[in-house]
Parts: C-alpha cells; sequence; structure tokens
DNA sequence: AATGAATGAGCTTTCATTCAT
DNA sequence: CATGAATGAAAGCTCATTCAT
C-alpha cells in the first residue's frame, strides 16, 4: 500500500517533469499532467498540495536524479588528478546531453527562480547545489596539487567555479544551436585549461 | 509625429523589460506595462500585436542593448591580446553584475526558448547572437595566434565558446549566490586559462 | 449488532451537527465529519445516501431533541396558568442560550429552508414544528382563559405566533449582541404581556 | 461616466440578490448572476472584488433598502403613539409581506452570520442595525411614556428588542407556512401588547 | 491616436461520491 | 461492514484582447 502510493507519487512528478519540460511552467496544465501520468485530475492534488508544490517537488527529484549520476561517474574514475576531471567532465556532458529534452527543465528552473513566487525557495536551492558541485571540483583540483601534478598557485575557487558554470553554458549553446556539440567542444576546452592549470614540466 | 511614435513604442518596451524582469512572462500583466510606461492598456496594443510579440521585442532590444555595450567597451582596449581579452572580460562581467535586476531577463529568454510558443524564434536569435558573440572571440584568439602570443595549437571554437559560456555562468551563480562574486572569479580564472593559451616562453 | 450500527449513526449526526453549525452547510465537509465521528469517510456514506440527507438527519435529530427539552421542562411546573408560561419561556431561553454554539444550526437550517435544494422539505417541517409549538401555546391560553385568569377577548393564535416568535428572534439578537441578554429581556416582556392578557381585577 | 459605472454596479447587486436569494450564497454562481445582470462574467469582477465582497455589498444594498422603507412609513405617522405603534408595525410587516421573495435573503444574511467567513463582518453589521432599530422603538415607547399615554414602570428596552423581534419572527413563521398571515397576526397581537403597555384608565 | 470598460476562454482547485479491497 | 484512494464536475477568478468612444 504505502509502496504503491510512492509510485503513484514518482509517475506523477515524472509526468509533470515532461509536461514542464515541454510546454513550460505555465503552460503545463495539471490536466495534461494528470492525463500523461495516467490518473485523474483530482489525484494530482491527493499528493501534491499545489502545482506549485509539485513544480517545487519536480525540482527537488531532478537535482536528486543529476546529483547521483553526476556521484555514478566518480566512483569509476582512476589515474592522474587531469585525466579523471577530464573523463569527468565528459561524462557529465554526455549524460546531459542524452538528455536534452529535460535539460529545457533546467531553464524552466533558472526562470522560476529568478521571478516566480518562489523565487527564493529556489535560489537557496540552486545556490547550494552550486556550491556542493564546486566544492567537489574544488577538491579534486585540491588533490591535483597535493598530489604535485598541478600548480601551487592556482586560485582554486575561480576554476572550479568557471570549470562547473562552463558545462552548465555549453549545453546551453548546445540547445540553441543544433550545430554546437558540447561533448566536443568540452574536450577541445579541458586541454588547454589543463595545461594551464598542470605545471610545467 | 512619427517621432513620438517611437518614442511611445520604446518607453512601453523599456516598461515592458522591467515588468518581465521583475516578475517573469507570465505573471506580468499588460495592465502593470501600461501603467509603468505611463500609458492605458489598448495604446501597448496599438504598437505590438500581442504579449508574446511585445515579448520578442524586449528580446531585440536587450540583444542590441548589450551588443551595443560590449561593442562600445571592445573600442577602448589595446596592448597585447590577452591583456585586452582580460579586460574586455572583466568589463562584461562587471557591466553586466551592475545591472543584475535585467539579469533575470536573460533567464527568462532562455526559459522562453525552451518551452514557450515562440521557443524557436528565440531559439534561432539566441543562437545567432552566440555565433557572433563567439565569433569575435575567436577573432581575438586568432590574433593572437597571428601575433605569436598565443600557441599554434589551440581547439579555437572550443575555447571561444567556453570563454563566452563561462562569463554566462559565472553570472548565474552569482545570481544565485550573495557571496559568490562573478567579477572576482572571472579574473582569477582567465589569469590560469591565458596561461594555458600562451605561448610558453 | 443492530445497537451497534444506530450507535454509529448517531456519532456520525452529532459530529455533523457540531460541523455544519460550526462551518455552515456548504463549508462542512464529509472528510472532517467522518473526522470528527472516528469513522472513515466511505462509513458516513453507509449510513447516509447524500450530504444533503445527512444535512436533513441532523435536522430532524435536532428538532426531536429540543422537542423533547421543551417537553421535560413542561411536567414539572403547576400554579397559575401565567406563572407557568413565564417560566417555561424562562427555561426555554435559558436552554438555548447555554448552547449558543448549536443554535446557529437553527440559521443554518433557515438559510436551507429559504433556498436549498431541500427548501420544500425543510420549509414543511418547520411548518410542522411552529403549528405545534404554536398549538401547546395556544392550549396554555385557552386554559388561562377557561379559569378564567385571562381575559375572554384574546386572538389566541396570534398572541401564541408571538409568543413563540419572540423567544426564536430574542435568541437571535443575542447572537449578534454580546450585550443582549435574551433570558433577561424575556423576562422584562413577559410581565407586560401578561397584564395585557390577564384579567384586570 | 462616474453615473453608468454606478448604474452598472448597481444593476450587479440588484442581479446577486436576487440570485443569492433564489438559490442561496454557495449554490448562486457568479456566472448567473452576470447573465442575469446582462453583463459578461468578468464585468462582475470589474466592480468586486470577490463573490465574498459583493455578497457583503448586497447585505450593505440590502439594509440601506429596507432602513429606507422604514423612515418613510415613519414620517408620515400622526396620533397618539400607540396608534402609531401599530400603524408602523402593521407597514412593516405589509412592506415586507409583500417582498417575501426578497426575504429569503434575510435568512442568507442570518446564516452568514452563523458560520462563513464572513460571520464576524456580518454579526457586527446586525448588530448595529437592530440596535438602531430596538433604538426607534424606545424612542416611541418613551414618548409614550412622556405623553403619560403608556405606564412609567415599563422595561422599555425589553419590550423594544420583543417587537422588533416578534416582527421578524413573525416574517419567518409566515415564509415556513402559506396559511400563516403575518399581517393579521401582528395586528391581533398588538391590540393585546398594545393594552399591557398602556395606563390603565 | 489613445483609452479602459467589457469580455469569456481557460486555468487551478475543491470535494461529494464511488468502489475495489 | 469499513475504508480511503481515486475521480471529475463544477466554480471562482485572472487577464489578454477587443472595440466603442
Amino acid at each position: 500500500m504505502k509502496q504503491k502510493k510512492k509510485d503513484k507519487r514518482e509517475l506523477i512528478i515524472e509526468a509533470a517533469a515532461a509536461v514542464f519540460a515541454e510546454k513550460g511552467y505555465n503552460s503545463a496544465t495539471i490536466s495534461e499532467i494528470a492525463q500523461k501520468a495516467g490518473v485523474g485530475k483530482g489525484t494530482v492534488y491527493e499528493y501534491f498540495k499545489s502545482k506549485t508544490e509539485l513544480f517545487g517537488e519536480v525540482f527537488e527529484w531532478y537535482n536528486k536524479f543529476f546529483a547521483e549520476s553526476a556521484t555514478l561517474s566518480l566512483s569509476s574514475l582512476s589515474g592522474p588528478v587531469a585525466k579523471r576531471l577530464t573523463e569527468l567532465s565528459n561524462s557529465i556532458m554526455k549524460n546531459w546531453s542524452d538528455h536534452m529534452e529535460i535539460y529545457t527543465l533546467t531553464m524552466e528552473f533558472w526562470s522560476a527562480s529568478a521571478s516566480s513566487e518562489v523565487k527564493d525557495r529556489f535560489k537557496e536551492i540552486f545556490r547550494n547545489v552550486y556550491r556542493e558541485f564546486r566544492g567537489l571540483i574544488e577538491g579534486f583540483i585540491r588533490e591535483g596539487i597535493a598530489k604535485e601534478e598541478f600548480r601551487e598557485d592556482l586560485d582554486v575557487p575561480a576554476i572550479a567555479a568557471s570549470l562547473v558554470g562552463t558545462w552548465d553554458a555549453l549545453l546551453l549553446q548546445g540547445w540553441f544551436d543544433e550545430d554546437f556539440d558540447p561533448v566536443a567542444v568540452n574536450a577541445g576546452y579541458m586541454t588547454t585549461l589543463i595545461r594551464g592549470i598542470n605545471k610545467e614540466e
């Protein structure tokens, strides 16, 4: 019984994610979400207090979803830090590129953080997500420094923030431009950046 | 008379920009825009066919506005390419940072390009804007290579795309996090990147 | 088993009475009634066909409840008719005054008789209740006439109706006005009315 | 322009009064009210913020309406106080009896004062209306005492409250019972009450 | 040209009722 | 018998758009 309930909740969240991604928050209707989830309109309200709350839950589900996928790819890495960093970025870019239809959700969330009634909540979540992600990358860089692989005089937080940001932004440009390949561009860019980071031999 | 009409058009666009930035496209009402512009609700429809169209016009106005400001800062630059590139990025970051209240419009446009009924039009405009911007930066890099300031084996398009993207993304992170200073972070990052780009001496 | 069912029925009716009194018919939800009765929502429908029917049953329960309390206070009266009439009115006013929280139900019933889908049924019940009550008071007055305590030329039905009505109306005014004491006002009024009824000596 | 606006407001209030009276607050729909007023649904919201507010305005309109009619009948009275009081009561009863279809609104207001979200506002208005009305009747009685027409030992507030209340209550009984004539009953009752009030000769 | 009163399509949300368990 | 998850009809309300002035 409990399990079944959880399943239906998940079902609705996923349907909502798809509809929000396709139509945007405002043009998405509860009706359509319910239909896509294969439940009645009222059922959505059995599980979520309001459309706004549902959107919030989708946001959280989405964050968890991608945090997991990032963590997952981390565990299989080994070798020099520079190599691992490059591989991680490759994995992230590929992962996202393959789910462009859901990447549009990201933009929906950004927009919500800019102006919606839940803007403060969204901003806070984003802030924490980004802090965490930057922290992760900072860890890598620091490891590289400790292992004397990277230079000592790096502005670690700045480089971490830029890396994280670049990945976001390349996906964005990929969204706008069919001829733009985020994965390839990222690879080309990482080479140069790594060169700036690495200790000169 | 023609002049006056153009003034009122501009007036409405600017009012709309402010309201869209503050409330987001959907929560912004024609009523409020008209009020802010100091005209009647009906007047908005004298100049724009629909809310959607008005939004599109705001988008174009906004692109022009920032293209101009970028071009402007370019004209005053001189010296080595690396220095000019750094200065350009500084100028861009500072310029935007000082107008965060209108930066939220960017997110609104991103969101519109992701899901709205005008998504294709917006995507196309964004594609062209980014292509142009990347082209500009590519030009810089190529100049640096030609002047034997930069290495020859650079993946120019990739580095240009990343630079452009990083600036976007740092502003985004600045939006989420009050403690995050895009200008400072960019400065710290550029040093490292330039080192990866520069010819080794 | 039969007994148990009757108990649960009563339980639901009493819970419903409380919720209808507090929230009004429309704002009362079956959910809340069920919760207050300590049963499941579905169970309410085991005992009552619909919300409307439940409301009707509450109405009947309520009528019975107060008919009993009126009859009860009658049985203990003795002495001259005027005295008994005064005492009866006192008892009624006190009885109701002490249950103002349920008196609001009366207004709910009045309203239902004015406009609801069950208006005809409610009107009919009210009509009979009032007829009966007026008949009871008429009996008193006729007894007073027969015992040569009261004048012979009284418009018995009119006086009975007015007495009954006054009691209603004083409670109503008491509901609106915390400073208005129905019991005291009734006492002051009865003196005067009795003087108009009594044979002059 | 101002005048026209006021007309439409009035129009909607009167349409709302009719629909509220017929269907009750909750079953009345804005749609139906708009239709009855001959305007679009949205127009109702141009003049009233919400259904609740509209209901409140109907309440106020209704109070003004009957206050005027009571005041009006007062101005034409002359002769002994007892006679004037009787005539006033006759006029009130007749006036209301002829508008039974709107009298049902009264019950709707009572009900709203018992349980609705606006209960406190309604109670307060009712309290003041009744206080004023009782004050008016008290004035009559005091005049009768001053002119040595009435006894000196009367409980003036109690009698005034009861008179006011009786009129309410007789109309109520008239609503329930087609065979019950509030005008006639009131006449029969006033005779007796006046006898209790008048100085014995 | 400029206006804003009027409009109704279309949305979110509630809740009485049903029915499988 | 009892339950409460599921449902969808129905209603209040908003706001882009129109159009008479």
